[in-house]
DNA sequence: ATTGACAAATGACATTGTGTCATATATAAT
DNA sequence: ATTATATATGACACAATGTCATTTGTCAAT
């Protein structure tokens, strides 16, 4: 979380920190962001940005949320609409995401971010970066339809949900090594079909 | 690859050297590795450090690959005894990595490597460190039995692995989130029994 | 308008780790 | 014994980090 400091400053001053940080953070994975480069870029002492920041953790945390805070919100409104189908769900969470990153500023911002999701998140975001999501999920899972889901106990919902989210967080992932977005898209969908039908004969 | 230098050492010197490797690469993640606390944990000057190996990456792959060398051949054999059965195919691949990683020496060094490893790689070890392993899973790919797949194209196989690949990598990353060998297995095949026969009624 | 108290900005500083390289030492070859 | 070659070493220059004492700015109270 950004200090009081920051979020006191002036629109202009707090965009151009901005910009110069996500510029940074474009050019390299976090391990490697520069603090000096984004003061220089921005034009402000590289004390000041400990005034306004913890670490660079804290900076993209803040980027981020920017980003995603209007996600739940979204979801959920499509969760009603669709009566609960977990498919359905799990694709406007890929199409959220695929449209808030593929716009021509942000992509190879989110294509570097992308590049560097670890396997061992459950979502794309950091917990520690976007705390209220994973209870948000939890908060939706109560409400997908099994009726006609081959689930027995509350277990096989919890296995599916595993499943469903390691192939869409791949599939984001994934989504700028694909030409086009539709052919990315096509992927997600065709592996989605195979889910839900199974693989055997 | 370590240098020339590296390989003529007696084995007392590289065991030390690997020992005081894997305490650090166990401490904190890839990018936080400190050759400084290696060397000197080691025992031997800076400068030899790089007379062995390029970079912190360079030593990580060798000791990766004293582990994975095995693999190929082993996972090999597997495939012929089961007539190209895809799932037991990545069944084994998840055995042979949990037999690896969960021994006890080795088990807090693999919890971080799998911590660390990131989505958008292939499989679990990165391509840059152990090159030949995406050839090997190519062959291994043509091998496998379709008779009984709902499979029609090249491409339709071509899903079908990238869809095992997410789950297995997954399953074999949280590994140790769970609380026994056992669980997490168990955990992985009813994940399977899902791909297999759909999730849809 | 002046003061004083608090907030924000600054950049010099100590610290830490990096990779290199000239020199020293060991080993082998003649 | 002498020369050539390979290996080891740690001092060094460099780069980036986070801190902190000091300066500068703001604004409410008088």
């Amino acid at each position: 979380m950004p200090k009081e400091t920051f979020k006191k400053l002036p629109e202009e001053k707090k965009s151009k920190i901005i910009k110069a940080a996500k510029k940074e953070f474009t050019r390299v994975p976090l391990e490697e962001v520069s603090i000096k480069n984004i003061v220089e870029e921005a034009g402000i002492a590289r004390g000041s940005f400990y005034q306004y920041f913890e670490s660079k953790e804290d900076l993209l945390g803040y980027i981020l949320n920017i980003h995603f805070k209007e996600m739940n919100q979204k979801i959920q409104e499509k969760l009603k609409k669709t009566n609960g189908d977990i498919f359905e769900f799990f694709i406007s969470l890929y199409d959220f995401m695929d449209e808030r990153c593929s716009q021509k500023q942000e992509m190879n911002f989110y294509k570097e971010i992308f590049e560097n999701i670890k396997t061992s998140q459950d979502f794309l975001i950091p917990k520690e970066i976007i705390k209220e999501f994973p209870d948000k999920i939890k908060e939706f899972m109560e409400k997908i339809d099994t009726t006609n889901l081959r689930v027995k106990t509350k277990d096989d919902i919890d296995t599916i949900q595993k499943i469903l989210f390691a192939i869409t967080n791949k599939a984001i992932v994934t989504r700028f090594k694909y030409k086009s977005k539709e052919e990315a898209r096509a992927n997600y969908l065709k592996q989605l079909e195979f889910l839900k039908h199974g693989i055997l004969k």
